[in-house]
DNA sequence: GCAGCTACCTAACACCTTTAGGCAAGCCCG
DNA sequence: CGGGCTTGCCTAAAGGTGTTAGGTAGCTGC
């Protein structure tokens, strides 16, 4: 009876394939079993249940992530950044749908603090820095840049630009030049 | 052996209470056959399976939420107009979670087609009639202003907000504040 | 008051999750 | 090189959900 080689990393790479195959939410133990040709029970001495496989899959998208906006980010400043940011959220919605879906896991707060979702709250801070926005309102436009990424991405993957015109590509290129001009002409209360 | 009374209806709307209560992906034909007392194959007499009746939740909360939208709309425009449209959709998120989530869940072209959804659709068109923008800017702005919408209350339920200051109520008027701005200088391509 | 419809039932099967306990593969040491 | 130990993967079993097939009893209408 040959070792399948199974470790938690592993399984949690196979289950993000699986994720963007066939949905997040369609990721469960069985299936994933079946991809390495090994019996349920075989998992649980890696996992300790389906939900840690979840929060496994989803800590590794938001690292991915993290690490593609930091990569985007250097060098860059005020609309540059913005728009490099606002990319590569929705280029890797649009690559991996199922991981960028388990980004969305909401954690618990423990785990949500150690994970790499503080680097995004750190970027989306840094860009900010560029239209010099005082305090309170850069905490203001934090949440909504937040809110127009996962908000426009998450509808375009749920197909609700689907059967409009014109290119959701170009509603998007147009939302980050509205979004640019908005910061850089921020209204006072 | 008293019958229960089930019909399709009953199911819904008690499938809505317990999506609100447990969450929208908690609600399952075994949970809501508790709920009337029932043997769960009972109810495939009513729903052709579970996720007709998932199907069933997201048309209701559809319809609810594009109701409280159109009273909340007459005899507004402008601003009035986009404030009273927006804070419906967060409150109604607040108030009914499970049902927030239940409306986004991806619908077939017909039934989306048949839907409350095109209500929405042209009542957020009705709104930025009051901001005069070229088509097709004004398709634009349509996804602009659900991305923003959709984000923020979905962030905001997702817990995005929970563990920083200031009041999460604050940062949605001003994001309003902002949008109103926006779209009142809209930035030619 | 009976016929028929149909609302709800029992039974059965398939699939997913999780735990308990067993066997043997492969490493570690003499 | 061989025996012991760890542990990776197994079988077994129990409980939950989804779904279908076919039966029985309550209500409706004549």
């Amino acid at each position: 009876m040959a070792r399948a080689g199974l470790t938690a990393e592993r399984l949690t790479r196979a289950g993000a394939e699986l994720a963007d195959e066939v949905g997040f939410d369609q990721v469960t133990v069985s299936a994933l079993a079946r991809r390495f040709d090994v019996r349920v029970a075989s998992l649980y001495s890696h996992l300790r249940n389906s939900q840690d496989l979840r929060t496994r899959i989803a800590l590794l998208a938001l690292a991915e992530l993290a690490d593609r906006a930091a990569e985007a980010l250097a060098g860059r400043s005020g609309k540059d950044a913005l728009i490099a940011f606002a990319h590569v959220y929705r280029d890797y919605a649009r690559e991996h749908p199922g991981r960028y879906a388990a980004a969305r896991l909401r954690l618990d707060p423990e785990t949500a603090a150690a994970s790499a979702g503080v680097r995004h709250a750190r970027m989306t801070r840094a860009i900010l820095r560029g239209y010099d926005l005082p305090e309170p309102d850069e905490t203001h436009a934090v949440r909504l840049l937040g809110s127009v990424f996962h908000g426009y991405v998450s509808l375009e993957l749920a197909g609700g630009f689907d059967h409009s015109a014109p290119d959701p590509a170009e509603s998007w290129s147009r939302a980050l030049d509205a979004l640019d001009a908005l910061l850089r002409n921020w209204p006072a209360p």
